[in-house]
DNA sequence: GCTTCCATGATCAAGAATGATATTGTTCTG
DNA sequence: CAGAACAATATCATTCTTGATCATGGAAGC
């Protein structure tokens, strides 16, 4: 599923044009990425929730010499599913 | 942020009543949702992907009594945040 | 606004994932 | 279509995640 998958639903839903329902992706995006900017999380119940959280990690390694390198301190963007998704996400393979 | 938060984003954005959006809000989880159980990727450029993989880590604990519990093999839903997210995650904080 | 239900935190152990980097191929997006 | 972003890979050490359970804070429905 791609972006314009989502802007299909959106048509398929609602009787919005592609370009309007994708200005509304953009716009939810926008809006997600402002909140994780601002680290704040994001937590839609019974779809699952975005966290930022420090990187502890602090090594990496470059595999083209084998040396190690110091990671810098930064953030990483965790998203745990909801019950929902948690419901679904082991179905039957 | 919520799911109001959201709901808000868009009528903000557009000029939609807050029924309308919180439709359109419902729907792209929902459409979210079933790629997810349908073991799809959601890739969308600039901002993350989910990716559906199988849980691998077998074994739980049962901190009441201490004992190890043999996790069924599911699976996990992973988030990734992309390039532009991992260029405002780690602000300054 | 109130109530209900969901998500989080902590815990414990062991296995697993992350992180950086460069390259290549894929594919998404404008 | 063209261009850029993303996945995969290998590497290794460190951190984290997973599972259940209880309490609590918070989201969401009414």
């Amino acid at each position: 599923m791609i972006k314009n998958d989502i802007v299909l639903a959106i048509e398929k839903k609602t009787d919005f044009s592609a370009a309007k329902s994708l200005e509304i992706v953009e716009a939810i995006l926008k809006a997600l990425k402002d909140a994780l900017a601002d680290n704040s999380k994001v937590e839609i119940r019974g779809f699952g929730s975005f966290r930022v959280v420090a990187k502890k990690t602090g090594y990496g390694r470059d595999i083209r010499r084998q040396k190690q390198i110091h990671i810098t301190q930064g953030k990483r963007i965790k998203f745990r599913c909801g019950q929902e998704l948690k419901t679904i996400a082991p179905k039957s393979e």
